[in-house]
DNA sequence: GGAATAGTCTGTGAAGCACCAACTATTTAT
DNA sequence: ATAAATAGTTGGTGCTTCACAGACTATTCC
């Protein structure tokens, strides 16, 4: 009866996603402070450099944030010109985001600086395997931002 | 000094993990939410269960949170019969922390119940790729946890 | 003109969490 | 045996993140 009848080979990666990400934060944050950055102006900032040229609506869909923050984010983001909000030519209500060539520039930087945190935290992992680790990631990353963007997920619960 | 010998194709994983690690979350909440749980809870449970046996301030340690916020943490999980706490026989001063059968079970529960959260945000990958995903990030996350368990983590700056 | 949409600004409140201080129980060092 | 260090507990404070609500502007669509 110990035995379940779900297949138990079937693991769960949400709470090690949690815990890895969480350590991952914590220093994160010590090494982006000096450079006037949060770990979360760096998620804002992949996501952008992954699939720019997104309004801020969908910036909010993708980040799951609500709408209501995310100008506080940008903002952040702009005044330190690391990104740009242009107005949509075909919609003049939309603020295409974008992230400017410095912003990239700086990104690589905060990336760079990051390496050391990244080497404690993955330090079981290999270079191939951390390599294979980013890909999962950003596969899951940006094929969920498409899935979102165009459409709302659907929920497929078979349980 | 400013230029690391480190190539621009070693991608930082940190803001996938974040980014990732968020979705998650806050789909992970709601689900849990009947449960009486939290992620952080899940995240607690999860790694009690890969390396249980271990001390609070052990845990705190492999959770990276202050040891003081370990013990409201534990009382709720203790309170649920998810985990309980004996002082180490070695050593009384210890409380050593163990999942108890029944928390163990409940665990497996809400993870079954997370399958259709996981669904929607790993839905890029396959299950063969959501294999792999969970085994580097188990293996990421119980070799710092035996590293820290063991002696504490040394940080190594070579950056 | 009126309704819906995209973005902005301000404020409120809840939750997570680090940190401090004081205290008990126990071990270890002198 | 006494002092110092360690493990855990409790309570309190304050910061940060964030969801949510309300009011407002600009723009598009009907």
């Amino acid at each position: 009866m110990s035995a379940p009848p779900l297949d138990s080979s079937e693991h769960r990666s949400g709470a090690l996603l949690d815990h890895l990400a969480r350590r991952m934060r914590l220093r994160s944050e010590s090494v982006l402070a000096p450079l006037g950055l949060r770990p979360r102006h760096l998620v804002a900032l992949t996501v952008l450099r992954a699939g720019g040229g997104t309004g801020q609506q969908a910036l909010a869909t993708i980040l799951e944030m609500d709408s209501t923050n995310i100008v506080g984010l940008l903002n952040d983001l702009e005044a330190k010109q690391l990104i740009e909000r242009r107005r949509s030519p075909e919609d003049r209500r939309r603020h295409v985001v974008e992230l400017t060539e410095y912003g990239a520039k700086r990104l690589n930087e905060a990336e760079c600086a990051l390496a050391s945190a990244e080497d404690e935290v993955l330090a079981a992992l290999d270079s191939a395997e951390r390599e294979t680790l980013y890909e999962l990631l950003s596969r899951a990353s940006t094929a969920t931002a498409i899935n979102c963007t165009e459409a709302i997920c659907d929920t497929d619960d078979t349980c």
